[in-house]
DNA sequence: ACCTATTTGTGCGTATGTATA
DNA sequence: TTATACATACGCACAAATAGG
């Protein structure tokens, strides 16, 4: 075919160009959820193209990809380019994002924002590390044990240590079967991370004292002394707190 | 300044239309994000017009469109239809969509997703409560009680009241100060109400009931008796998951 | 290694709805 | 009512990425 702009569309004559169909924002959103829970695609699975769902839906290629745009943000939908667009994990990111705005935009110098985060990880946790207690085999016992272990070598050799912090809390909470716990728990330790490092906050000081408070964690889930582990880990809280504190007094 | 659209500037000829600028998807959401954050920008405040920002960022309309509805979906932006862009509220309703979508994709049947959800609340309103006890003024005390009276009225007259269980919930954590807690508590009881409504399940069939537990909660605050208080919410929950049990059983 | 088809990404022009003055 | 400014929507053309022949 040539190479032809062709007509620059009759627009006046032949008129009128069916009217936008004033369909209210967010509406193709909920329709690209539904078309998944209709069809039962699972995450990974492939979701029509962008020509056909707005051949299905009605609506323009635009539309189509300013909802696909926005489940994108949500994680309900994966979009690779040049590939496809796949049904995607639901994670939490969108709560790490948006926390970490609203964390950032609240600029309210004492680090009021975190503590509120902090909270929420404390009760959390020190609720959650009871049912925990019931149910941690000997087996996830040695597996906390070796990554307090890693702790302490690394403290000693004066490095720090956030992911095996993280890794840490996830495989103490993992085994109580609720996917939900360690994502949640997750997101709020990756926003915490985020807000420290864009205010330049130093690292962990001391990081052998870290380990430490780990390995109290661990010791008293080993006696089965859930009061004890729920000291320690109150203990650690309170160390986590403190750094906070000081850093938000040096640069507010 | 002369309202000239100017020249229709010249794509066709003087070809070539300079290269795209080869941008990452989400490169524009994150100046928009950042530009928020260094205007020092709150919720409300207007942000520039599309045509503003595509000239700011230097991309199309469309790149602005797709990363402003993006951030739309995250609840950091909120845009009014032939009005303008404002900073948003940065709430959770991000988390509420994802959690929903996420419950209702996987159709585990026996409601296990859901389960998560309650078992998280009740870590956090139990954990919580200890604290919120300490704090509680008799006038807040006396707002609860209004509200349970509210319920026992619903309950009496047969009519439930879904309402003010949340305003109830609301107003308990409300005077810990932790703005995140509500919002958190809230966001799960939301997801529980709509991914009950999507299954067609039936409501409290004992509102009654139900008005008495929160009576307990109240009854147990005012004794200053946490531990009471701690039992009661526990009630409270046990009832929950029963009902939902019970659906779930029906249902699946 | 090259080509091609498919699919998503980007840019532009334009018509229309909506709110404010 | 009119005018203006803005967001919303549609359609098209082309660029870039990916997979497969």
């Amino acid at each position: 075919m040539s190479g032809e702009r062709t007509m620059r569309r009759m627009s006046q004559e032949s008129g009128k160009r069916r009217r936008p169909e004033r369909r209210v924002s967010g509406q193709v959103q909920r329709e690209v959820m539904q078309l998944i829970l209709d069809r039962r695609l699972r995450a990974g699975a492939p979701l029509p193209t962008e020509i056909e769902l707005m051949e299905t839906l009605g609506v323009s290629r635009n539309s189509v990809r300013e909802a696909l745009k926005a489940l994108q943000a949500l994680d309900i939908v994966e979009i690779r380019h040049g590939y496809g667009t796949y049904v995607g994990q639901a994670s939490l990111t969108p709560l790490v994002d948006g926390l970490t705005f609203r964390t950032l935009a609240r600029h309210d110098g004492d680090g009021a924002a975190l503590a509120e985060i902090l909270q929420v990880r404390e009760v959390l946790e020190v609720g959650l590390i009871r049912r925990v207690a019931a149910v941690l085999s000997d087996a996830e016992l040695d597996r906390l044990e070796s990554v307090v272990t890693r702790m302490e070598e690394a403290g000693r050799a004066g490095r720090r240590f956030p992911e095996l912090d993280r890794e840490f809390h996830e495989a103490l909470y993992g085994p109580l079967g609720n996917a939900l716990v360690p994502q949640l728990l997750g997101a709020f330790w990756t926003v915490f991370r985020r807000v420290s490092g864009a205010r330049g906050w130093h690292d962990d000081p001391a990081p052998e004292l870290t380990a430490r408070r780990h390995r109290d964690i661990v010791t008293a889930l080993r006696a089965h002394d859930v009061e004890s582990a729920q000291r320690a880990l109150a203990v650690h809280f309170r160390g986590i707190e403190a750094r906070a504190a000081q850093e938000s007094r040096g640069v507010g």
